[in-house]
DNA sequence: AATATATGCAACCGCCTGACC
DNA sequence: GGGTCAGGCGGTTGCATATAT
């Protein structure tokens, strides 16, 4: 049968976004919403195709995304979350306000794997990469999980990893599992953080599911750090757009819920 | 200073899934 | 039940930049 491209090839344009095309895109979001992904591209006057739209528009011109490398903490969250769920990088991304899944698969390819491999750590199954220590931290594993049913896998930490000289990896026979992150004291309250984290109450939470403004939607606008000037900068932009025509409640509520105080008598 | 190599990230590609008809 | 479509996901690529030689 075959499918349809999802765009009309011809015409289309690729590779980077201008800023042009990013303030069109943007217009069009803040104008209509998030609609049809496949109209975008025509409504808004680009030559793209809708999904390179919605990919530009979650992956960078998202109002509430970060910016910046990862924090060690959500390192930790990254490298905690794949543990129990692997290359699922959208369901790990939900889990990291203002973090999209592209961003943290990069990061994961680029800086965690050779982190972990480093430290002698598998980055696919997060386990010792030599069978003799595989053994011994699996015991202490164990240990270490009977209060959780043995689900969580072991706890790895970047901050313990920082810690761990770079040689560490050129002499793993004598990096013995009492330097094993996962036998740190405190990995019972790390997994108690893990457990709370993969639940859904995570998510309930108010604090984090700050974008949601649909049922459906994991993520919507919402808050973010609109100190970093970077992630906030096309915003101060896109005031003019809203003070002139774009009067819409539902720029208003983004504008209300994401300015920060000075920004809201006090633009640029 | 010039060139080669490594790194990081944005964007694309192809596949999968669920909704709709 | 099967076909079509749109949205979403994960893997991969390509380019710009940084670093090493």
């Amino acid at each position: 049968m075959g499918r349809q491209p999802c765009c009309d090839k011809l015409g289309v344009k690729k590779g980077p976004w201008t800023a042009e095309e990013d303030q069109k895109l943007i217009n069009f979001i803040l104008t209509h919403g998030q609609c049809c992904w496949r109209a975008v591209p025509k409504l808004a006057g680009l030559r793209r195709c809708g999904k390179s739209c919605r990919l530009r528009w979650t992956n960078y011109l998202r109002p509430d995304l970060k910016r910046g490398l990862l924090t060690d903490d959500e390192e930790q969250l990254v490298i905690d979350l794949h543990a129990n769920l692997g290359n699922r990088w959208s369901k790990i991304a939900s889990r990291l306000p203002g973090r999209t899944d592209n961003e943290i698969k990069n990061h994961w390819n680029t800086h965690i794997k050779k982190k972990l491999i480093k430290m002698g750590i598998d980055p696919v199954t997060h386990e010792p990469l030599h069978k003799e220590e595989e053994t011994s931290s699996k015991e202490q594993i164990n240990n270490n999980q009977s209060n959780f049913g043995g689900d969580q896998q072991q706890q790895l930490s970047l901050k313990d990893c920082d810690h761990v000289s770079s040689s560490s990896a050129d002499n793993n026979s004598s990096s013995s599992t009492d330097e094993s992150p996962s036998l740190d004291p405190n990995c019972s309250e790390d997994d108690l953080l893990m457990s709370y984290i993969l639940s859904d109450a995570f998510l309930d939470n108010s604090s984090w599911n700050f974008m949601a403004t649909t049922k459906d939607d994991d993520q919507e606008f919402g808050l973010c750090n609109w100190s970093d000037e970077s992630s906030s900068s096309w915003l101060l932009d896109y005031q003019d757009l809203k003070d002139e025509d774009l009067g819409t409640a539902y720029l208003n509520d983004m504008s209300m819920s994401i300015a920060p105080p000075e920004m809201n008598g006090n633009k640029h």
